[in-house]
DNA sequence: CGACGCATTGATCGCGCTCAAATGTCGTGG
DNA sequence: CCACGACATTTGAGCGCGATCAATGCGTCG
């Protein structure tokens, strides 16, 4: 995470995507394509790379891309006239990227860190998808599960408390289940806050309370380790997700 | 709204629908299906009828049918242990329910009201729909349509005002634009206060506020309509939906 | 070494919540 | 038609959580 692309066989962007190789495609809307199909996707897919904090699109503007990611961290977020921010959500490798929008783009997507995605023009991948119905199916498949995200955060972001959003952060971010590997945070205070519908010393003074608990252990600021994941559980109010 | 049905031709629940002569198939899922699909659609649908209160689906319980409703209005909402309450959005009737699930509800959903549903069993449903392209795609499309829906509310409920989110609400419940018709309010304070994160007394307070504006014109309580909609319009910090 | 950006910590403020009471609405039965 | 009770809504008083304002710490880069 916060991934320094190895510059070595630096990949020119507008290239035709290698889906065949591609690390991500298991997790991606690509996967269990029979291999035709795949070729058929590729062919209208180009390599598109972005450094931090380009904007890979913007809301309100029209839909004319989607884009899958194959490295890298995106943030997407909404915001007010006054420059409020709301992080609507983070999409990490694998990600499909463009299916809330109409014919605009419903958020702006930015990159954390340098990013590397696969392009699609609009009306060539819908196109493609309306006569390959395992893609459309997978598609539905993800917007369906992105509902479910998306209702849960909006019960975080109606009715709990700082503690919890935060100790529910901490949660979604922690590898499935049992492990008490290292939690590498790619996005600044900022965006976790923005996220959580909180301010930055809110997050801060959060943090510093739960590893003040023993419930987390935090050397670095954007690196921690889950010490007390059933403590933090309690406080998220745990859901079924 | 609140509608009380007419008791004259009183539906028995189970029997096969009617999707031909049905009033709200052009805003469903089901419109635009050609004649054949649609009588196969009919073909697995069976009306249910619910009172009020009545729970149509509940959150984490395993996902055997899907809804589309034909009258009456539904609150989507989820829950914290502790009983806080967190309304994820309101359906009318047209709108498909089930969407937002896994293998089991995202969702609980209750009839606000007495309420009209064809239901299909789940498997059955999904069979026809990978043989159907239309219809999923229309569904791909409903799904796509309520993420934007479901962005939005993320800003609302992360970094608005209480202001804000109640004239933001009033503008969402108001006809496309223009008219100054009566808004009916098929729903109680409290669920407006789940539904923006808010009490029923800031609700309350705030609507107030804006009737002693001059904004809204509230006689009874859940009748009531827009006078200053530009006004309105830049307290909700109006966004790009 | 200083300048900058990000994170942490402290002090204080205010929006929206909580607790409490009054008022309004509506259905029911005399 | 009115009296009554149950329940929803409105209004008031005071408080607390998280925001705001401000200062300090810390790592990185020129």
């Amino acid at each position: 995470m916060s991934v320094v692309i190895p510059v070595v066989p630096r990949i020119v962007a507008g290239r035709i995507a290698h889906c065949e190789s591609c690390g991500v495609r298991a997790r991606s809307v690509c996967a269990n394509l029979p291999e035709g199909d795949l070729m058929r996707l590729a062919s209208i897919s180009t390599v598109r790379q972005c450094g931090p904090g380009e904007v890979i699109m913007m809301e309100g503007e029209p839909a004319a891309s989607y884009h899958n990611i194959t490295s890298g961290f995106v943030r997407l977020h909404k915001s007010l006239p006054d420059g409020r921010e709301q992080v609507t959500g983070f999409a990490r490798p694998g990600d499909f990227l463009g299916l809330a929008s109409e014919d605009n783009y419903g958020v702006t997507a930015t990159a954390i860190g340098p990013v590397t995605l696969c392009r699609f023009p609009r009306d060539r991948f819908r196109t493609l998808m309306h006569a390959l119905p395992t893609l459309e199916d997978r598609l539905l498949g993800v917007a369906s599960h992105e509902l479910v995200i998306a209702q849960e955060r909006m019960l975080l972001l109606g009715r709990k408390t700082a503690r919890e959003r935060v100790a529910s952060f901490l949660l979604d971010l922690a590898p499935p289940c049992g492990e008490t590997g290292v939690i590498l945070l790619p996005m600044t205070r900022t965006d976790i806050a923005d996220y959580l519908g909180l301010t930055i010393e809110t997050v801060s003074r959060t943090l510093s309370a739960f590893r003040r608990e023993k419930r987390i252990d935090m050397k670095v600021p954007n690196q921690l380790v889950l010490v007390d994941r059933n403590g933090l559980s309690r406080i998220a109010q745990a859901s079924a997700l």
